[in-house]
DNA sequence: ACTCCATTTTGTAACCTTTACAATCTGATA
DNA sequence: TATCAGATTGTAAAGGTTACAAAATGGAGT
């Protein structure tokens, strides 16, 4: 709790019980969920919240560079409160979304072909360590 | 014409005018465009095109493994027929999409963290050479 | 603690891209 | 040329996100 409300406070955003719900379930759980899961599962506890709600929070994270947005399909955006650079995989067995710590080479360039690069994201297909052990070989 | 009627029979995909004409203008346009954008050009010269006819031949050159999606934002697809590996840049500034050739050590390797590696995508946010020469520095 | 006000939350409806579906049409083969 | 599987078309539905207005609430000042 104590975490959190420092966060918002660090970064000007006004504090709410909403947006410290948010807040820490994304910190606490590292599976780059829909706006659509955070919302099913904090109604769990607040059936009073509003999907609304959701997006909005997330619009404030994201402006304040505490969450980054994962563009894997077209219709689904999923959300990294992880921001410190790395890659991700989509496993194409289970669905999830794996973190990747790479070492990426434009990571620290800050020019390519004459562009200037701010972002770097890298995505992967695949399949994960765990879905290769159990079926695959 | 010959060029795409002979890509499309080497695939094994029945041949239509309106295939002819989207595979064209995606060769002849590298600008990444959306669904909508390929909608509303060719529509100009065939005016009882249907946009399903766009994204069900979207999604038969994707299984043919002759077109790339990419996403940037949600819900907003563009599309890539130069399937050779290359990363891209969205310009923050234009809004373009510009290829980036780039040596990328993970095009090489299989395997990453355990996980077996089948894709890669490489996205850039940053400011184009075009819109940095222009106002930037 | 109380008041006030800007900001936030909520709920509903709109928005936009993509997909589903059924009827019509058409390309390729015989 | 006849046939039929597959393609095209138009409409409607789906699904995630955004817009908006009314109600609520957090935080500063008193």
């Amino acid at each position: 709790m104590e975490k959190y409300l420092k966060i918002l406070r660090e970064h000007g955003i006004k504090v709410t019980p909403q947006r410290l719900e948010i807040l820490r379930f994304l910190d606490t759980h590292h599976t780059h969920p829909t706006a659509d899961e955070i919302y099913h599962e904090l109604r769990k506890k607040n059936p009073a919240l509003s999907k609304t709600t959701i997006y909005n929070t997330i619009q404030s994270l994201t402006d304040h560079g505490l969450l980054h947005t994962l563009n894997f399909r077209t219709h689904e955006a999923r959300f990294d409160s992880v921001i410190n650079h790395h890659h991700h995989l989509l496993c194409s067995e289970c669905g999830k979304v794996i973190d990747i710590e790479v070492e990426c080479p434009f990571t620290k360039e800050k020019i390519a072909g004459g562009h200037r690069i701010d972002e770097v994201h890298g995505y992967f297909r695949g399949v994960c360590k765990d879905c290769l052990g159990i079926g695959g070989k």
